[in-house]
DNA sequence: CGCTAACCGAGACGGTACGTCCCGTCTTTAC
DNA sequence: GTAAAGACGGGACGTACCGTCTCGGTTAGCG
């Protein structure tokens, strides 16, 4: 049982991408077997054979969801060209990207299941440290205010993406996240 | 029918507590008329006789949940001791009121369903302005920044408690709201 | 509650019937509650409310077929004439009712349900207790052979009728009820 | 494939006697392919190789219960002798034989099942000429009474037996049948 | 202070989805 | 190269809610 038969390779991979689709267009809630089973075209009994139960389903999907932005060149950036380059990324995201649908679901989902909420938490983690090591950086370099704390600006330039995508109609513009991020570190001198 | 029932008063007072219950437990997805009826002690047809569906029932809760943070003395506050408070209310707000189980199915539940998104952006909207009132007066009284953008900095307030909350397995404790705002409006001088 | 829902009467009523032919359709194994379920155009949902599962309804099904024959003027027919009446009645029954159908479903059933059992075997005494009273009186009566055991020779006039419908392609044909006793019971003298 | 495989004789031998078991323990209608292949030890693939589906490895399993009685010195036993014996090992086959437990699955499933349904009268109609002819003999030795029709006589000697297994709380018991004989031939002069 | 209108509870009903189990077909792997 | 493993589509099972509906019983408050 080494090698992977291609059939559940095959099963595996498509159940998984109409997942996500299922999972952006119905949300957490109205998330359904039978809809992914219909979009897949592969049985729901073939589905209940690789995943035990709707969660396992939707958490897997979830990860599939979970491809960390490229860190190409981090080194050659300044640290606020790199901060700013970040949270244009995570505008992006949140705007248009598959992950954007399922942004709330993942929250809303988090909340109920455990497995899920270790998933969602610790991906948040990695995607945000990122963006905590530039801070820092930028603060070390004496090119951000030294009064920051940089976990908690992190938590305010991220959040405030966050906040714009699911407590407003209008999510952040890209566009604009030069201007959040002179707003949160200052404007550069 | 200008004089309500009071048997009808009484049903919808104790159902949409009980549905309030039942919001915190269980979540949006979660959420079953059952389950309220069982709280509550009525009748699910008595519900359905109150509320169209389930998703109105849901909406309802929610607006139950509406406190509006009182503003009294909100003019004999400094404008930064202002969004202090207000920030701290709002940690305090996620962190232990009922609201706070919530949050998560509202963002869930706005993302489906556009009455119940009407409903969630016009709240936080209005929650929101004044947070945006304050820094604007603050920029104006020359106490902050004038680099700053009002409604960004609100957005960057509120979101970092948002995101400590949904995204991290800590809410910000209320403690370090003071933090919080110093971080990203600046030490006051 | 003690008058019953005229809705409930009628569900039990095309339920009952559908399942009837459900049973002499696919038999014991094949009985499908799906399939009363088309037949009968209720609900699986409504089927479930009133039979906790297949089995009951499959038992309740076979109630329904408890048709005693009736017994009018037993007392006037001469013992003989009683039997040949209840004989030619059962291959009647074993050849053209709609519990001809069910006899082999009911028998398998009878073999794995208790509760199926005791119905089965409780109704087959009652149908059987007739033949052996009436053999007893014509012993009594000095018409039949003192040497018969009744309950055997009960079992085996019965039981040829029920042979020759299970165990070979042609049930007896009422026509030949007659000649059956004549066999058993030996000629009239 | 003139020579049988020695791995595909026993294949075939123990599908087979798992299968005669598993019809005895579940019956027709619980009778599981998967449960014959881990009585058996041997994947279902296999069995489905050999068998071409359920009602085939079912029907099989009946014709190795069919063990047809001996008939040792059958010319030597007075016909009476004969028809005793023939009775006695049928009611220890209804009693405790392998046999007995599928004899109700057996008279459904050829209800159902054209091919099985052959197969079960067959059988039935070879076991029951042997007792035709012992009755047959009987008449024409004088040692019957002549009124007796054979066929029918048959029927219900072997009727009884049934009737009393599937239709009764109890079986008959061999030590009875004597006297079943006697009831319906009558007692010997 | 009695009548009428409404509210209420109970729960039947048709649906949809769940997660389980088994069938019979089929590919893939391993011996 | 054949047997074992087991993936797959399919379909029934029994459970849990949904939202609609009908039915009597009760209760408020108007006349």
């Amino acid at each position: 049982m080494r090698t992977l038969d291609p059939r559940v390779e095959r099963t595996r991979r498509v159940v998984l991408a109409a997942a996500v689709d299922e999972l952006a267009a119905a949300g957490y809630g109205g998330f359904t077997v039978d809809g992914v089973a219909t979009r897949s075209g592969v049985a729901r009994s073939t589905i209940y054979r690789h995943w035990p139960d709707k969660l396992a389903l939707i958490s897997e999907a979830f990860e599939v969801l979970n491809v960390q932005p490229p860190e190409p060149g981090a080194a050659d950036m300044a640290p606020r060209q790199r901060i700013e380059s970040l949270i244009g990324h995570l505008a992006e995201a949140f705007r248009d990207s598959p992950l954007s649908g399922c942004v709330p679901a993942l929250i809303d989902g988090a909340e109920r299941d455990p497995g899920l909420r270790r998933f969602h938490h610790g991906y948040s983690a990695r995607r945000r440290s990122a963006l905590v090591r530039a801070i820092a950086l930028g603060i070390e370099a004496g090119e951000l205010r030294d009064d920051l704390d940089a976990e908690l600006a992190a938590a305010a330039l991220a959040g405030a993406v966050l906040y714009l995508r699911t407590m407003t109609p209008e999510p952040l513009d890209p566009a604009r996240a030069r201007a959040l991020v002179d707003t949160v570190l200052g404007t550069p001198t």
